[in-house]
RNA sequence: GGCCCCAUCGUCUAGUGGUUAGGACGCCGGCCUCUCACGUCGGUAACCCGGGUUCGAAUCCCGGUGGGGUCGCCA
């Protein structure tokens, strides 16, 4: 009847960057804990000492913060824990699951390049399982004792029934010759000690699975449960790697991404609720579960990304949120420098989020609005800067001068009655004007580009714009 | 190569024995419109192949083909 408490976890190595199929395992998992009221663990597999740095722990945190995938437990990194597995391994060496070999690596490899030539399995050959013997010079390893027939079968959440025989397994390394342990032991010990009920990962892991249930057996523990998700692939078909370029979370941070948008892309990566694409967190929240994860590799769609993820989540975001990142976003590439809040970030803001599919391209777009100078684009120039524009860009300024206010309201009004006199479409008028004010025929709505650039300034650029007019 | 997994438009996917095979991104065209967008309407495009089972298969079974994963003192 008690349900033992949903934990899942999150254990990656620190390699430096996060990587989106990473990404979307740690999604998953936090998912899963938050959908069904769970604890979500961070732990770091650092057991490789050569790889592991404190800079690429970093990243990590940086990415989960980024992505909002905060953890109940943890960070636990496995450098901290090595005594643990020690004790643990030499109690399967007592109760003779685990055997000390004094195979050398060199030797190894060289009876796998034999074995490969003679197109045999390459696996270990046991010869050391009934070695008691000491070899001089030669540190020992310790490793598992797997069985050599039968079959063992896992009942994946997501693969469904898998079934491998034994003889394909080999017995692996649990303690390297220094004494460190290695990931396929470290992985069960914890996943046991932490109480993890469901271990959540990439099918990378899945022949794996089958070596570790039988650690497990051999501690007398009852395995969690698994699921494993089919890996996210590039555009060439094969696992998605550093060489595919763009792979790292922070990089999309960076080009002007939405974390939600980054995380509703990946989760739609192998999940799905019907015809719905656009989801925010807490409705992820509320229908993420398991039964409905494909197990097909997928292709991550870059432009899905950008053209319906992130554009869908622009337009979602409160003003406020954009205004403050539109903000550091411009900052940051030097564009201009706004107090945070400076009144022409939300009307930039509502001008541009429906033209923006990045908050690069947000940035893109400001940068006109906010520059002293004009930038003159010479076709616009030449296409509505004719000279009987100059008549109407005074008219416009005379106009505009004697408005009573300078509202995106009145400015519109200020517009449309002229228009309306001259019996000529708005378009008449607001392009050349656009290009006065701006030197470019494309910009968001004239009355945004008004308020923005306020009376004095638009005043001064349309007479500007009247004798260039009158001029060209 | 052994073992394992997978297979619907180019891509992400809906679909769980009877549908004109649906949606989305992309692409093409119309409408809207102060530009660009947004929005909207329409178009383009898919059930890998071959056998079964069944009155009837995208859906179930088998085989093939193709793709992927994995075979470390990496994780």
């Amino acid at each position: 009847m008690t349900q033992p408490k949903v934990r899942v976890r999150f254990a990656p190595s620190p390699t430096g960057y996060m990587h989106l199929g990473n990404a979307r395992t740690a999604i998953y998992n936090w998912l899963y804990a938050r959908h069904h009221g769970g604890s979500f663990v961070l732990r770091i597999e650092d057991t490789d000492r050569e790889r592991s740095t404190q800079g690429a722990v970093e990243v990590i945190y940086e990415a989960m913060r980024w992505l909002g995938l905060d953890w109940d437990e943890g960070p636990f990194l496995q450098s901290e824990r090595f005594e643990l597995y020690r004790r643990r391994a030499e109690e399967l060496v007592a109760s003779g699951a685990a055997y000390r070999c004094w195979c050398t690596p060199e030797e190894l490899e060289q009876r796998r390049q034999q074995a490969l030539a003679e197109k045999r399995n390459p696996k270990y050959d046991g010869r050391c399982r009934d070695r008691k013997e000491p070899r001089p010079g030669v540190e020992p390893v310790i490793r598992f004792r797997t069985p050599d027939t039968g079959e063992t079968v896992l009942e994946d959440r997501i693969q469904g029934r898998v079934v491998t025989p034994n003889e394909e397994l080999d017995d692996l390394v649990l303690l390297r010759a220094d004494g460190a342990p290695t990931y396929n032991f470290t992985v069960v010990v914890d996943d046991h000690e932490m109480g993890v009920t469901l271990v959540l990962r990439g099918a990378d892991h899945l022949s794996n699975t089958f070596r570790q249930l039988h650690i497990y057996r051999a501690f007398g523990w009852e395995p969690p449960a698994f699921a494993h998700q089919s890996l996210i692939l590039g555009p060439d078909r094969a696992k998605l790697s550093k060489r595919h370029g763009a792979v790292s979370v922070l990089q999309y941070r960076d080009e002007g991404y939405l974390p939600e948008a980054l995380v509703n892309a990946l989760v739609r990566c192998g999940w799905s609720h019907g015809d719905e694409e656009v989801f925010p967190l807490p409705r992820l929240i509320e229908l993420f579960d398991l039964p409905a994860v494909g197990n097909a590799p997928a292709i991550f769609d870059f432009e899905k990304l950008r053209n319906k993820y992130n554009a869908e989540h622009i337009k979602l975001a409160p003003r406020e949120r954009l205004a403050g990142l539109l903000c550091e976003t411009l900052a940051r590439r030097g564009d201009a420098n706004l107090q945070a809040d400076d009144p022409r970030l939300g009307l930039l803001v509502d001008g541009l989020r429906e033209r923006s599919r990045t908050l690069l391209e947000m940035a893109d777009g400001a940068k006109p609005l906010l520059a002293e100078e004009v930038a003159w684009d010479a076709a616009a120039v030449r296409k509505h800067l004719k000279s009987d524009a100059a008549e109407v860009l005074r008219a416009l300024a005379d106009r505009l001068e004697a408005a009573p206010s300078f509202g995106r309201e009145a400015v519109l009004a200020a517009l449309d009655g002229l228009a309306a006199e001259r019996g000529a479409k708005l378009g008449k008028i607001a392009q050349p004007a656009r290009v006065a004010l701006l030197g470019t025929a494309v910009s968001p709505p004239i009355d945004v580009v008004m308020a923005v650039l306020g009376r004095d300034r638009v005043l001064a650029r349309l007479r500007a714009g009247a004798e260039r007019a009158a001029a060209g």
